[in-house]
DNA sequence: CAGTGAATTTAGCCAAGGCTTAGTTTATAC
DNA sequence: GTATAAACTAAGCCTTGGCTAAATTCACTG
């Protein structure tokens, strides 16, 4: 059995270092995004958002909660007093919005394109974060032009 | 201008915990992934894979991608002696080539559904780690059927 | 075959994001 | 109005993954 070496080349070398780079960029906003997406619906719907809900659903411990939360007050994204409910800021809940928007974009695409919902949900949280504006304008047309 | 307020609904808690925590650990591959992959390339075009090639490609400094590859190393994806250049393991090889697949089904669906080159190649580095084998198919049957 | 420049490693720093254990505050129930 | 449980914070530890500066090794040139 001969194997096909494949004609591999590489991409120009700072090319290929912007588009890791942008990747790790990225990483760190996820978590910003998803923290404050999850106090946006916890307010939404349960009409306050508490650390310990925050913690639970994000599947990570109180403390660590509390940490990363800290860090989002710091950067301007909520505001809280002390052993007191979590709300947004102006900034933060701009981007749950635009974050929301995105995802919910993701989700329907796939959906449109036949992935079952429970698979849709799980790898829509992982892709929301790295689709660019035009990617995402494709999956909207796509999925509005219903194509299955 | 009223705004309407969307019925928004919470997901089960150890539904949505579950779906973070798997988000979380397929970024610990990631990295591990993207250099093996960068790391295959480099021996396919140059014949070998020297740490400053990796650094300069994964746009990051040689002690931090010194650090990573005794990372690397320590769980078995490389081996390399010291001041010399990197080999994969079978593990390693192996990761390369599944995580060369995935990468190169995303790139081209997404080109066929549209998207630019370049766009198409940023967005697929970071999009390749978050997709399931299920909707990964979906991309696979739907690019082959060219449905533009 | 010695000197030099490039490649690599070592050492030491930092932030993020995870954990546990222990202490403090809050709220609730009696 | 006080006891107690739940919520939250504090302290301290760990790994990853980034950096710079400095030391070491390698390879090549002359």
């Amino acid at each position: 059995m001969h194997k096909i070496s494949v004609e591999r080349t590489l991409p120009d070398v700072s090319e290929q270092a912007e588009r890791f780079t942008r990747v790790r960029e990225a990483h760190k906003l996820e978590a910003i995004e998803d923290y404050v997406e999850l106090i946006d619906d916890l307010i939404s719907v349960s009409g306050e958002a508490r650390l310990v809900d925050v913690a639970n659903r994000m599947g990570i411990s109180q403390p660590t909660a509390s940490k990363t939360l800290a860090r989002l007050q710091r950067d301007g994204y909520i505001s809280s007093e002390p052993y007191r409910s979590i709300f947004l800021t102006t900034k933060g809940k701009q981007l749950a919005d635009e974050s929301r928007a995105r995802h919910e974009v993701v989700y329907q695409f796939l959906l449109a394109i036949g992935v079952t919902k429970d698979v849709a949900k799980r790898d829509s949280e992982g892709i929301e974060h790295h689709v660019s504006e035009e990617t995402l304008g494709v999956f909207q047309r796509l999925t509005e032009s219903r194509f299955t």
